[in-house]
DNA sequence: TGTATATATGAATATATGTGCATATAAGGA
DNA sequence: TCCTTATATGCACATATATTCATATATACA
């Protein structure tokens, strides 16, 4: 009880005040990350299984050097990670909270 | 639990097909909209009340044509609706879900 | 009708972004 | 070592985006 009190005095004092310059920088490259239909497509891909930089530009119809991009700037962020094997790297996700905002804003848009 | 088994073959099925292209559009307008720190600082203000476009120019430190701009952007997309007061317009959110994924993203940021 | 205030809009500009080509790098096998 | 395959990277280019200035529109009021 005291603890939903106290969430909601947090939650109204973060409203009132500005957001900090960090915050916002995380909060607008997280978004920015999801804000590419390619890399909406390939995080989607992703949530389901590991995949290799070629499999997914197969799948997808994407060139290579397009999904190479798209990885290191996800990489960037630490929204997906690599396991080698060999020359293949197998590409997953990396980030629960992203993938769920994703899923989350997917079924929305479906259910419409 | 018949009904957690469908829940989960669906997803299954959602993740083993591609993205239809109207639902990527969607998705990825709704992030892209909160993709900029201009807007997403606009619609923190707006999370706790309705605020005229120079309010939040003023609140902000921003130009009256950039809030405004802004705003559009926004109204274009739903996520915020206005009422009028004599010349003034008082601008509130007007989408539930994407002020709660705003919400999510910067709880998360801030806990780090 | 004329003036003041609030907001919207169009044009211009600077910057950011996504993609493709060509090529580099890296690892494995003959 | 040479060749093949898989991936990464630099550069160039086209497009998208955010902001600003100047100005238009709209409402209220004297």
């Amino acid at each position: 009880m005291s603890e939903d009190k106290n969430k909601t005095e947090d939650q109204k004092k973060k409203h009132a005040s500005e957001l900090d310059e960090e915050t916002l920088f995380v909060v607008s490259q997280t978004f920015k990350a999801l804000s590419d239909p390619t890399r909406i497509r390939i995080l989607h891909l992703l949530c389901e299984q590991e995949m290799s930089v070629n499999q997914i530009a197969d799948t997808l119809e994407l060139r290579q050097s397009t999904v190479s991009h798209q990885l290191r700037f996800l990489k960037n962020l630490r929204l997906v990670k690599y396991r080698r094997a060999g020359t293949t790297l197998f590409y997953s996700h990396d980030d629960e909270h992203v993938i769920d905002l994703l899923q989350q804003t997917i079924n929305h848009a479906l259910h419409h």
